[in-house]
RNA sequence: GCCGAUGUAGCUCAGGGGUAGAGCGCAUCCUUGGUAAGGAUGAGGUCAUGAGUUCAAUUCCCAUCAUCGGCUCCA
């Protein structure tokens, strides 16, 4: 087994994800005693460990570095590995830490000292290379084999826009060269399975600079996959007890100065539109909620009416920065599987239940088996950045961190990731090279229906006040389309009913049998994806089919007259079927693919 | 928005100061009882856009736009 030696005295094997982490931390020591010696006089912020890797930032005092230049460093880095030094701690003083970095000039690591309490200090030093850190490190550097620095960014100082802005170097290293092949061949992998190159290649979105950035067009085979998940939670929501709503895609300012994303958003979206004579001001809805908050409002509720389940399908809009958009994660237009649950304050705890059961189903139907619940609360150090009294935000808090616990899931807590008007249950779920998104999320929200003054009559006669859930399982259409076509790779079967089979006509010959073929795949459940050159068959077989079953049948005319279909699979022969032998066929390849 | 990279046929990409190439795909025809095949022919690109340097630019410089990797942001 392969392990490494610490600092601390301890010897762990490199499998151990603390190790890892402490490997990598030590890469960035590494590099940046690299960097020191190609770039003197360049100051460090910080390079702690990633995921998988490191990044150290540097400000190379108007140097530009590019990816050609990490060649270099790269080099240097086995080369300083190969010296044999170890790494050094030593117990300084806050005196003596600041009086180091001062001489050396490196205002970051000063400003990092300024917060450290004297006493518990130290310095780390690799060959020519000191460094202000807590430690631990790996003990010999030359258990560093293998190093490839990945990129560079922008990274702002403290991660504050206004400050500084550092260049950012990422890298990767191992102790052994296989596993860095190794690493490098995954990454490939993954990126087979990028959703922007499934979604041309399957031809189910497309974006155009004509139509805006960030604006996702959905092509007809995407959009009937859309359909079908759509359709799919229709349903679902049918049987409990959700009550379709629609509203239009522009709203009032008024109805966003009450809700209070004007206030909190206005600047920051889509401006305000204005129609041409009488000067009335709109803005592009950002949310549903506002809008059902006023379908709630036009009429008066009892508390026997509730709990209410207004569901919507609701298309928004949002200004988002044109540097962050990202395929159909994270774009300006999009559509929310969205619904407000309004109900009773002792109806609450149930009803956020229930939407969690209902969230839990429809990843587990999706194959969404990798995710990690995340309560989003509200930073109590930034409390201004919310509305709404403390009162309210215990409450809600609470009430998320319950149903969570009740319902045994693994949650972790995230301070500051709450939405301005409540705190989250998100479901957090990774794409292919391991980036988190969120996709469904629940929240509890006792502001808005303050501000839009919303009431039901109590048993006694009274007005009381109801709570309202947000809650979407999708998230948004777009950004779960992209996430399972990750996970799947494409491979997307258990979305398609029959009913969703539409037999194209098809010419000549082949016809008769074509529509045999058709028929039993429709009958299946499953479809495949059949493909053959020459032939118009498997043309429009390939046309129904939304499947990429890692099959290639090919079918010609003698296997039509013996009623059999040939089939090869990944470029293998797999031999030669009847129709109903082809049929169980793809299912069992199918199924198989599922259980991988 | 910020930092860095990229932008050549439908797709994947090569090339390079003198007005373009490959593989796959596509079209037509031929061949083929193992076939995501073979053969022939053909249609596709003002080399992202705009300005500049040059006798000459797709190739160099600059700007713009878009995309990619990050940062910040994310109702």
């Amino acid at each position: 087994m392969l392990t490494i030696a610490f600092t601390d005295g301890t010897v762990r094997p490199w499998d151990d994800a603390e190790a890892k982490k402490i490997f990598w931390h030590s890469s960035a020591h590494l590099m940046a005693e690299a960097l020191e010696a190609i770039y003197p006089g360049v100051k460090f912020g910080v390079g702690p460990a990633v995921e998988t890797g490191f990044y150290y930032d540097v400000d190379l005092g108007g140097r530009q570095i590019s990816e050609s230049d990490l060649k270099a460093v790269e080099q240097k880095m086995i080369e300083l590995a190969r010296t044999k030094e170890t790494f050094e701690r030593k117990e300084v003083s806050k005196a003596d830490a600041m009086a180091y970095f001062t001489e050396k000039g490196d205002k970051y690591k000063c400003e990092l000292i300024e917060d450290l309490e004297d006493g518990t200090i130290s310095f780390y030093t690799n060959g020519a290379f000191t460094d202000l850190c807590r430690g631990p490190h790996i003990k010999h550097v030359d258990d560093i084999k293998a190093v490839k620095l990945t990129s560079i960014a922008g990274a702002y100082w403290k991660g504050d826009q206004e400050r500084e802005q550092l260049t950012r170097i990422y890298g990767v290293t191992f102790p052994k060269k296989s596993m860095l092949d190794e690493y490098l061949k995954m990454l490939e992998e993954a990126k087979k399975r990028d959703h922007r190159k499934l979604g041309k290649e399957m031809e189910l979105f497309t974006f155009s600079s004509r139509v805006g950035l960030g604006l996702p067009l959905w092509l007809p085979r995407g959009a009937v996959m859309r359909n079908i998940l759509e359709n799919f939670l229709r349903k679902k929501q049918a049987e409990l007890g959700y009550l379709p709503v629609v509203t239009p895609h522009i709203g009032n300012v008024d109805l966003y100065r009450t809700s209070g994303h004007l206030a909190k958003y206005g600047k920051d979206s889509f401006q305000i539109i204005k129609t041409p004579q009488e000067g009335e001001e709109y803005m592009l809805k950002p949310m549903n909620c506002p809008h059902h908050c006023e379908i709630y409002r036009s009429a008066p509720r009892s508390y026997r009416d509730l709990p209410l389940r207004f569901a919507e399908f609701g298309t928004v809009y949002r200004y988002e920065q044109s540097g962050e958009l990202h395929g159909l994660t994270r774009v300006r237009g999009f559509t929310q599987d969205d619904a407000h649950l309004f109900c009773r304050p002792d109806q609450l705890q149930e009803e956020f239940e229930k939407v969690i059961d209902l969230i839990l189903y429809v990843f587990k139907t999706l194959k969404m088996t990798d995710y990690m619940a995340q309560i989003s609360l509200r930073d109590p150090a930034n409390k201004t950045k919310y509305i709404g009294s403390d009162e309210n935000w215990e409450k809600a808090e609470k009430a998320i961190i319950d149903a969570a616990h009740k319902k045994g899931l693994k949650t972790v807590v995230e301070l500051g990731e709450a939405a301005f008007y409540g705190p989250k249950l998100d479901f957090m779920v990774k794409d292919a090279i391991g980036r988190k998104w969120q996709l469904g999320t629940i929240q509890v929200d006792y502001n808005l229906p303050e501000r839009f003054e919303l009431e039901y009559v109590d048993v006694d006669g009274s007005k009381s006040r109801p709570v309202m859930i947000h809650r979407a399982p999708f998230g948004s259409i777009e950004r779960f389309t992209a996430v399972v076509l990750e996970h799947t790779a494409g491979h997307l079967p258990i979305w398609l009913s029959p009913d969703q089979v539409k037999i194209l006509p098809i010419s000549e010959k082949y016809a008769d049998y074509a529509e045999k073929v058709c028929e039993l795949l429709k009958n299946s459940e499953i479809r495949a994806s059949v493909d053959s050159r020459n032939e118009t068959l498997g043309k429009r077989i390939r046309e129904i089919s939304l499947l990429r079953v890692p099959i290639i049948a090919i079918v010609g005319e003698k296997e039509v007259s013996e009623n059999s279909v040939s089939v090869r699979r990944e470029g293998v022969d797999a031999g030669s079927y009847s129709l109903d032998q082809f049929v169980q066929y793809i299912n069992s390849a199918v199924a198989e693919e599922l259980k991988n």
